[in-house]
DNA sequence: TTGTTTTACATAAGATTCTTATGTATTATT
DNA sequence: AATAATACATAAGAATCTTATGTAAAACAA
């Protein structure tokens, strides 16, 4: 069972983009497999909660966004997930917002005499 | 009355950021004020919402991170917030946080084989 | 001068998203 | 043999936001 060590009131809002550009750059995924590879990308500051995975991974398989074949490994049953045709372009949008997000706060947040 | 334009599960986590640096180079504001200039540094693509930013403002106030002042405008009385003595370290810390949070995020996000 | 918009505060209900806790069961390691 | 890691799942609670509503003064327009 992971905990979020960065403070994530930031997480909020961030999760399905990161699991829909997660997905689309690894083709298939399963959950805990999901879990471990942002710990790693994330040099171990991100630990995602599978109170918060397994929830979100319905829901954007709900919309349609994503696409599931279960396998069997030994007596365990997998979940891959993988980004369906209908959720390429959200994948695409979501990024594009969270982008667009950071631009909008950078307005707000840089001091007005820097340049950076 | 104002309504956000983003659509933004991403204002969760930033506001009191926003707040307190806006706060922090501002020196010292009213709320209606603080609405008025996040709309215009963010070229209208940010517009709080009352409902978020007056609990919020209160709640900065209880942790001791803002003081405030009241003065009469005619008939009215504006409250007028700023940057207590143990809130400025917080709205440094809070800028950091939201720093490394980005950082972080591309190291996730962005693609392995792209510079950007 | 009368009606509408803007200014300026506030709070409550509801939605959403996360954390924490708990549960089940298999496989690997010590 | 016991513990840790793998692999799924869900529910209670906390936090944060949106939407809606309320009050009232000041400014503006018809």
């Amino acid at each position: 069972m992971y905990y979020c060590i960065m403070k994530n009131e930031l997480l909020k809002g961030t999760l399905k983009t990161i699991l829909l550009n997660l997905l689309e750059k690894e083709g298939e995924m399963y959950g805990y497999e999901i879990c471990q590879k942002v710990k790693d990308l994330s040099e171990e500051k991100l630990l995602i909660t599978e109170g918060a995975l397994y929830p979100t991974l319905h829901k954007l398989e709900a919309e349609g966004w994503l696409n599931v074949k279960k396998k069997k490994v030994g007596k365990r049953t997998r979940k891959y997930y993988s980004l369906s045709r209908k959720g390429k372009p959200i994948a695409v949008q979501k990024l594009r917002e969270f982008q667009e997000y950071i631009e909008t706060m950078n307005l707000i947040l840089q001091p007005k005499t820097a340049k950076s």
